[in-house]
RNA sequence: CGCGGGGUAGAGCAGUUGGUAGCUCGUCGGGCUCAUAACCCGGAGGUCGGAGGUUCAAGUCCUCCCCCCGCAACCA
């Protein structure tokens, strides 16, 4: 194998505030099928993935869990981890940004980038609004006013250390312009150069004194070191950077040959981190490519539902290549993937169980049934048989083609397309004929090289894409010269091999059973979850003693008026009159009432409620509703009970 | 006018710098029997969201409009 070099390739690191939906776990695929790609070219390749761990969101949620920050994300990281192995992904290190070198060089980092003046402390000016303890820009006020909640602002220092962006604003437009690929694919460099830079670079805030859960400053104590520097710097201190002197490692991969991340965070891999790196003296990443999303069917996903997909179940229910295979071919080059079960099912029997499987399938078990499992040579060549050494051979330099720009489901469909060729070559052939006449024996053995050989690019150009599936094939068939370089010419399978008993490689799925499957593990997903809900009082079924319900002062209450809120399209403004005078409840039932319909009528008001502002609306209670069974809300209406009377 | 993405055959999508509208699945018909009810061939099916415009020529460029979908924000 050619040596080619090193390839540093990264993922975006995983914030562990959850456990990761089978969209999150795309990006990983993606990457490891780069990796692997590269790899079997003859890179030395360097695969880093991992988690980003701190943050006030972070800090939430393990205090809502009753547990430390850390035992929060040791135990996301760990699930995050196993979504890794589980997809078979050969991911070279896992960086933790809890882990210990990470802090330290994190800390050295910025007291560098501060040493040397680009780092400086100063005050965050802004308009802050209060009750919401947010800082908000000139531009984000609605009509003047918190965007949050709608009340007054006001002008407001906070103290926190800024990274000076400015400073390095046109060597990094230089930078973008004139490397080509840097940003990747284009719409997105263009909108980086037009929104962002070209109009001027504000200095970043790079530390906070909110939350505590991050990397203390060093020599501040009162502030930690805000995600972009802590997460961004992943990518070198994973491989050894140190203000002070870096590893042999660094000096080896550093720049990156590309960051793998999702189009969503392009602005902080092209802008944020290309400075830091100018401050701090280190090569540029050669290239940033933002990936689109994989998004899902019809329904939004969500927890209650038990519709969310995880790739863990798809992996039970199809197994690790079909679901690779699934993620990488589902994803569009441009625009956002989306994936459903049915989908999967679908290509699952189309591509893998018909097209794929059922084609090594059918060539293994005719060379045991003609020739007792030997691969004859192939001495009895036809014009018949170019077209299928084209196909393969081209597909080996349009697979390299594709996977250069990122097309991975063009590319997959440049490989398949080779097992479409050999099945039409078998229909060409009709080898079941030959085999008829003694003497087309030896044209017969030729075709079934032929077959087997096309089988063997096959194998070996899915290797980045289904390991497994790759090595049950050359295990199956105990073919020799697996490796890129033979794909040179076609005719590098050795003949006098005895090939092993024909097994599917992918069972065909039944539709019908399989999606009664779905549906009965969705069900008891949902049940499952509901139970821990239950168990966590999170929802209302938790027991409550009659003091409780007590405090609840529910009323009968007479809609006066009622308005849409401005700017909100899911709020109404009730005017009510609860027999002692008139109060406003906002109510996020705008989809389904229009203000007509609920004028007059009387509602259950919860009346002692704490009051809070909604899109500016101040609400002074809440009018009690009921969710439908197509997920809409109805008010419950008590037009014939007295106004005023409190109910109990 | 909050930001962004879209509207091309029943479904899901391609369509580079404007030059006879393609692919996958499904469907219908045929073929074959080595194989996982699979494989191969063929057909039907689209006024490319709408209306103007530029051009010899527009899915592709310009203008306006309509409709979907994410994100953001508020379902007290």
């Amino acid at each position: 194998m050619a040596e080619k070099g090193k390839y540093y390739i990264t993922t975006a690191i995983a914030y562990t505030s959850r456990k990761p939906h089978i969209g999150n776990t795309y990006e990983i695929v993606l990457t490891d099928a780069l990796a692997r790609y590269k790899r079997m070219q003859g890179y030395d390749v360097f695969f880093l993935t991992g988690t980003d761990e701190h943050g006030q969101k972070i800090e939430g949620y393990a205090k809502a869990a009753g547990v430390s920050p850390k035992e929060y994300v040791d135990k996301v990281a760990g699930e995050i981890r196993e979504i890794c192995d589980l997809l078979n992904t050969t991911y070279d290190k896992f960086i933790r940004t809890t882990d210990d070198y990470h802090e330290k060089a994190v800390q050295k980092i910025f007291k560098k980038l501060y040493d040397q003046g680009d780092i400086y402390k100063g005050e965050y000016e802004g308009l802050y609004c209060t009750p919401c303890e947010s800082f908000w820009t000139e531009s984000q006020l609605v009509d003047g006013k918190c965007p949050d909640c709608g009340r007054e602002v006001k002008p407001a220092k906070e103290e926190a250390y800024f990274l000076k962006l400015s400073k390095y604003q046109k060597q990094l437009e230089e930078y973008i312009e004139s490397n080509e690929n840097f940003i990747y694919p284009e719409p997105r460099k263009k909108e980086m150069l037009n929104n962002f830079i070209k109009p001027g670079l504000q200095d970043l805030c790079v530390s906070r004194t909110s939350f505590k859960w991050g990397i203390p400053v060093t020599f501040d104590d009162k502030h930690v070191i805000y995600v972009w520097i802590d997460a961004l710097s992943n990518y070198i201190t994973a491989i050894g950077y140190d203000p002070d002197g870096s590893s042999d490692q660094y000096k080896k991969l550093w720049p990156a040959d590309v960051h793998i991340i999702g189009k969503d965070i392009v602005r902080f891999h092209t802008i944020y981190w290309p400075i830091m790196l100018m401050a701090l003296g280190e090569p540029l990443p050669k290239q940033v490519f933002g990936h689109p999303w994989l998004l899902f069917g019809e329904d939004k996903m969500s927890k209650s539902k038990g519709n969310i997909i995880y790739a863990d179940d798809l992996v039970e229910l199809f197994g690790v290549d079909a679901v690779r295979y699934y993620l990488l071919s589902e994803m569009p080059h441009a625009n956002d993937g989306s994936i459903t079960y049915e989908t999967m099912i679908e290509r699952y029997n189309s591509d893998l169980a018909n097209t794929i499987g059922n084609l090594i399938n059918r060539t293994i078990s005719m060379t045991n049934q003609y020739f007792g499992g030997v691969i004859q040579a192939p001495t009895a060549k036809d014009p018949l048989d170019d077209d299928l050494a084209k196909t393969c051979v081209d597909a080996v330099a349009k697979v390299e083609e594709l996977i250069s720009v990122y097309r991975i489901a063009d590319a997959l469909e440049v490989i398949l397309g080779i097992a479409k060729r050999a099945n039409k070559y078998i229909d060409e052939t009709t080898p079941w004929v030959l085999a008829k006449d003694e003497a087309q024996k030896e044209r017969l053995g030729t075709v079934l090289y032929n077959l087997l050989e096309a089988i063997r690019f096959l194998a070996i150009l899915l290797k980045p894409f289904t390991p497994d599936t790759s090595y049950k094939i050359f295990a199956q068939t105990n073919m020799n010269a697996n490796d890129y370089d033979s794909l040179a010419s076609f005719g590098a399978l050795e003949a006098g091999i005895k090939v092993g008993e024909a097994t599917p490689l992918f069972a065909r799925v039944d539709k019908d059973k399989m999606q009664a499957t779905i549906i009965e593990r969705q069900e008891k997903a949902a049940e499952a979850e509901k139970a821990n809900n239950a168990k966590a009082g999170i929802e209302g079924v938790a027991q409550i003693g009659i003091e409780d319900f007590a405090k609840v002062e529910l009323k009968v209450a007479e809609i006066k008026a009622c308005e849409p809120v401005p700017k909100a399209d899911k709020l109404l403004k009730l005017t009510l009159d609860d027999g002692e005078g008139e109060r406003t409840v906002a109510s996020g039932i705008a989809q389904w009432y229009k203000p007509e319909d609920l004028i007059g009528h009387k509602i259950v008001l919860v009346a002692n409620l704490k009051p809070a502002v909604l899109r500016g609306v101040e609400s002074q209670g809440m009018i009690i509703a009921a969710d439908t069974k197509d997920g809409a809300a109805k008010v419950l209406f008590v037009d014939d009970f007295e106004t005023g009377a409190k109910f109990r």
